[in-house]
DNA sequence: GCGACAG
DNA sequence: ATCTTGTCGC
């Protein structure tokens, strides 16, 4: 199927890829680089980065930014159709391909199980971890350390952990994207998470494309 | 029928 | 997402 021009359109697209999604991380896999990707927006108008940290410095060993424009309107559910066309873009403009994608929004905790991270995850063929501020799910609070977590459900099924990655902040909902286990999804979260709420990746991504929203215009 | 609904 | 000041705390 075609890029979706309906709403009706990215749902049967969603329906069709989310058999995609592989929940087995690469044989041998042992992420060194993880990009950290988001948007942001101004009107008509936006700004996607990617921002690739070593995982175990912390340090920014590569990122890009590109410009353009919002075709789809932000619909629950159906989020990936608007941030992933320039987000593909930016990944294109990388040096080197990151070993893991970090994303601003659900993988697999989502109504088809298909959100962003898992669509990127299988567009790329890179594993991919969906980290959400805002659930798509029912949870119960975790208890208040760093590292503490419960599952988070879409009815009967667990599609992800309510984390919290610092003491007496609001967890973040993460959920696996592509090619990775839960686990491993949440333990690398903490990893880039060592000071903030939100992990290192995700913070340059959002710090990047802002700057360049105001930049290009 | 009514409310809820990633960013 | 974005609109928005000061303020409490490490």
């Amino acid at each position: 199927m075609n890029w979706p021009s309906t709403p009706d359109e990215a749902v049967a697209l969603q329906l069709e890829m989310a058999p995609l999604v592989d929940p087995n991380p690469p044989a041998g896999w042992q992420p060194r680089t993880a990009a950290g990707l988001d948007v942001a927006y101004d009107g008509d108008k936006l700004c996607a980065a990617v921002v690739v940290v070593d995982l175990t410095s912390l340090e920014t060993v590569d990122q890009a930014v590109v410009p353009g424009v919002t075709d789809f309107p932000y619909v629950p559910g159906l989020f990936a159709f608007r941030e992933l066309p320039a987000l593909m873009s930016a990944l294109e403009r990388l040096t080197t391909s990151p070993d893991v994608l970090i994303c601003d929004g659900q993988g697999v905790a989502h109504p088809r199980r298909f959100g962003l991270a898992s669509h990127l995850g299988v567009v790329t063929g890179l594993p991919s971890i969906g980290v959400a501020k805002t659930p798509m799910g029912r949870y119960d609070p975790p208890g208040p350390d760093r590292g503490d977590w419960t599952e988070l459900r879409d009815g009967d099924d667990v599609v992800g952990r309510a984390l919290r990655t610092q003491k007496d902040v609001k967890p973040l909902f993460v959920s696996i994207g592509h090619r990775i286990d839960l686990d491993t999804a949440c333990a690398r979260v903490l990893d880039l998470a060592p000071k903030y709420r939100q992990p290192e990746t995700t913070r340059r991504a959002d710090q990047l494309c802002r700057q360049a929203l105001v930049l290009d215009r």
